[in-house]
DNA sequence: TTGTATGCGTTATCAG
DNA sequence: CTGATAACGCATACAA
């Protein structure tokens, strides 16, 4: 038989549907004998669950939706790596949708959700479509959503994130500490939430400091190896060189650094060079890297528990983890 | 109306549910003013598909299995992104499933192809369970599955990978050529099927250049930073330390190449390494990283094709893709 | 403790 | 071109 139902069990056993259910879900309730040969009847048939009746009938579909704009970015798939684990330790499973930044792909998954392919929705981007325009979020018969770290500020009634600012204000200062008075900072694109707010960082830093932000100072990225060998580029072109760079995150700064090494251009001897996100290659670069260190797989996790809870029925609440500063080789006091 | 159904909508417009589904899926065989009616309940109500009393209805979920050892790797996530954009193209969703290296885990899974959560599943692992346990693979009402790169000889009747042999015999012959007489191998872990692949053509290369392998040559690792990091050590302990050395894969040859410039021995001067898959990061090291580039994306892409063909009804085939060596900085000619 | 019967929301067959 | 209606496989309220 290709597809024994759960009838084809009853059959065998020669009892009802009813019973052989029973079985599977609550097997206390069913006597000892009956379970016997029911179980026995089970694995005769080789018979599954049919997850799509299951579904339909329980009106649930223990399955998770998480979309994220790049599954190839060991960043997101760190936190995905937490995620994981606490849906499955929960029973729930992880549908994942790869957006690769287009808006069309993003609608497709809101779809999910709203079709009931899913719970609930974990976004790793910044929404671009409609997932909260629903009525009354959260309300009853609402999918929950939680987004992790990319919060569009009052879009998000539930994020679980790190403070952005902050972190880049720490590191900022630290450098400052070190003794630099001039820092530059190459951002990510520029619509970024992150972004802006690793640059806000920056600068409150420099004002706190009372420091002044020299012209050039602030060069554009994109967050890729690319972009830190461009900003290496323009450095290496300027009159009044910055003692200090600060990247929006690692992959840039290692491009950087990849490309200082290439042109003799020691660091941190001759330029420090911070990043952000502390990814798993930022141990091993020449010289290993200075960088905020994101818990991404407590985030995923957290993110996860948090959108458990609301399914369950409480009320959805933000939370917001704390960073760590790693000191590496990449920077040092400046040469004087 | 939390939840419309087609119900909802076929009052809305007055007319029967059977018109409303032919609307959405064949809204050429509906009258046009009858069609205009139904899409304009359709947007009144929000009507969304339910997708689990599709997929009941229909027998099929239009999801695809992906099963991977550690979704935080670049090396699978990269392979994960060629997989997404052909099934998403051909409207299939992906659902990824975590081992984490737990043989449990992994048994959780093969339950959710068997449960017709999925139409066919995409292997990253080399199986441990019972997935090729099934009468007559492909055979009708089975559902198919198509192993990536880890292929347990005789177990997949479907793979698609690179000539790992080959691959490896390439490097090091290539080593030779340069002028390599003493030449170690850093493998994965032991258990590993491409581990004995890899050091596999290694020997072979050795052994058609009329080279002897020297003892303490073949030196165990797991693929990680660290076991390059070791590595390290081993070769610093050496009495008569190789000239090159090559790495089954780039992450650990990333390990061995930052301690080595962090202990002062000058790759590739004194030791010349070889990597393994050209991962992102392989091309930022310093020295950048001589390896073998694995089209993994099309390697993704392709199994999902061919998985596609088998669900389509043609018959499982395995195809092998081209590997490249690709010459970095990290190999030179031995100093003599 | 077990069985009966209904409905979950669709699709598809078959008449009209 | 449109409408009834019968499954799809399961869970559960209600009866026995």
């Amino acid at each position: 038989m290709t597809h024994p139902t759960i009838e084809d069990v009853a059959r065998l056993a020669d009892v009802s549907i009813a019973t052989v259910s029973r079985c599977l879900h609550t097997p206390e309730r069913v006597a000892p004998p009956t379970r016997e040969r029911v179980l026995a009847a089970v694995r005769e048939t080789g018979y599954n669950l049919n997850l799509a009746a299951q579904s339909l009938r329980r009106r649930r579909s223990d399955t998770v939706l998480v979309v994220v704009p790049d599954i190839g970015n060991t960043y997101f798939s760190d936190i995905l790596g937490g995620i994981e684990r606490v849906a499955s330790a929960q029973g729930l499973t992880m549908l994942i949708g790869d957006t690769r930044r287009s808006r069309t792909r993003e609608e497709s998954y809101v779809r999910h959700l709203v079709n009931g392919r899913a719970d609930g929705a974990l976004l790793l981007i910044d929404p671009q479509a409609a997932w909260f325009e629903v009525p009354a979020p959260n309300a009853k018969g609402i999918r929950p959503i939680v987004t992790i770290s990319e919060v569009a500020p009052g879009f998000a009634n539930t994020a679980v994130m790190i403070d952005n600012v902050a972190a880049a204000e720490a590191m900022v200062s630290h450098l400052i500490a070190q003794g630099h008075q001039r820092i530059a900072h190459v951002t990510g694109p520029s619509n970024d939430i992150l972004t802006r707010e690793r640059m806000r960082g920056y600068r409150r830093a420099l004002a706190t400091a009372g420091l002044t932000e020299d012209a050039g100072y602030v060069i554009p990225g994109d967050y890729s190896l690319a972009s830190g060998r461009a900003a290496f580029d323009r450095f290496l072109a300027m009159a009044n060189r910055p003692t200090a760079i600060f990247f929006a995150n690692d992959e840039s700064a290692m491009g950087f650094i990849s490309s200082a090494n290439l042109a003799g251009v020691r660091v941190p001897a001759e330029v420090s060079v911070a990043g952000f996100d502390d990814i798993h290659f930022a141990q091993s670069c020449t010289p290993a890297l200075t960088t905020i260190r994101q818990p991404r797989a407590e985030m995923g996790a957290e993110a996860m528990r948090v959108l458990l809870a609301i399914i369950a029925g409480e009320a959805p609440a933000s939370v917001c983890l704390p960073f760590e500063l790693i000191e590496r080789a990449s920077t040092a006091p400046p040469a004087r």
